[in-house]
DNA sequence: TAGATTGTTAATCGATTAACAATC
DNA sequence: TAGATTGTTAATCGATTAACAATC
């Protein structure tokens, strides 16, 4: 297997197999079967099986599953939490510095080695031992220095394309997108967006659309 | 229109929506078409017709398309913006400090006024002039008190759940997870999950595909 | 061997896209 | 009025679910 490339929604999932495996292994067991993993999680048995068989290295066995060490090193694989990339925070406002603080980051293969702001009072100084340099400083050499090849946009929605532009020009890979805003970049370049004010629009709206419809139900 | 409810793909696609419709204003248009959002957000013509029918109070004027500021105010009640909620914040970690005191929440409705957390070096101190809490006052007088009815989980995946029973005990009405975890909590109560791991997760799979594809390409 | 569980093919469902009729 | 653009119905596409055959 491994052909294929992963549609989004599988991909989604994998983060979420992860975990169940990582609780089900630590509790001692060997392997699971597929069924397990759905009912763990809410999802179709078959469904389950797809999403496994397209990414194991391995091929299950009937009546017994598959191997929950294997399953999680392929799963680990296809993520790259195994295999660290370098990265670069643009905007070192409140959530660029909880980034270069935040430890977690690593366990998922990145790691945050500067930051770059415009503020005259954070750049050149160091924030948890990291480098935070002026955004002009930006360049190529400098990432092929620092060996970075992933950039993170914590800037202003505004600023965003901006700095997007930027780091395609200092040839980043990919792009960590948390500006709330669409950005543009060619092809050749790989970007992942975040955006907290969708999530939080989600809850938002599921909260009013539970409390209208309890409204016309007393009502 | 406004009857039925927006499935999840809509949704995520209003905030999309609405900083385009900003953009457009703010350069002096008065109104749309379908096509021209539709073009700004690489967009099917038909989906965005789709998607802002349902969502508008007004309907559109044949040849001439939708008023710009009636769409912004649709979209902006729909996601909640313009009515606050009150939140605490679960785990006053590196990100969990950064959300106390980051300002641009309060844009997308939300106001975070509290935090919580066991670290005996934090609780009883402030944070950006918000209270920090210990984790056992967590209750639903507090919250009540607080006149906060959402819940933010950013502390580790292990102590998710946890949380999660602890917010639900004290009555929230909504949690925005940030912890690499699925959550389990009663139907009445809605979660938006927020997975950093995810999310680098799919950036870091484009990437590995990518050059894969690359090296069999040159190999 | 018998049976649980896998892998795979077919059916269903939902979301997107296309076509077209209605109308300001 | 003519035509651009809307709203809506039909066709397509992809993802999920169901059914079943293969096998350790």
């Amino acid at each position: 297997m491994r052909e294929k490339k992963l549609t989004k929604n599988q991909l989604h999932r994998l983060p979420d197999y992860l975990w169940v495996l990582k609780n089900l292994e630590s509790s001692g067991l060997k392997t699971v079967n597929s069924q397990t993993l759905a009912d763990c999680l809410d999802l179709n048995n078959e469904l389950v099986r797809k999403d496994i068989a397209s990414i194991s290295t391995e091929s299950g066995i009937p009546n017994k599953g598959r191997k929950i060490s294997q399953l999680i090193a392929d799963i680990e694989t296809i993520l790259g939490f195994n295999r660290v990339s370098n990265a670069v925070i643009v905007g070192v406002g409140s959530l660029g510095t909880a980034f270069l603080h935040y430890k977690g980051f690593e366990d998922f293969g990145l790691r945050i080695v500067a930051g770059f702001d415009n503020n005259p009072y954070i750049k050149g100084k160091e924030v948890n031992d990291k480098p935070v340099y002026d955004i002009s400083e930006l360049s190529e050499e400098l990432l092929k220095k620092l060996n970075a090849n992933i950039g993170i946009i914590t800037v202003p929605g505004y600023a965003a394309q901006v700095v997007a532009d930027a780091l395609v020009k200092a040839k980043v890979q990919g792009i960590w997108n948390f500006a709330p805003t669409k950005i543009n970049v060619p092809n050749n370049v790989i970007v992942s967006n975040i955006n907290l004010a969708t999530s939080l629009a989600v809850l938002s709206y599921e909260l009013y659309f539970k409390n209208e419809k309890e409204k016309s139900k007393n009502g």
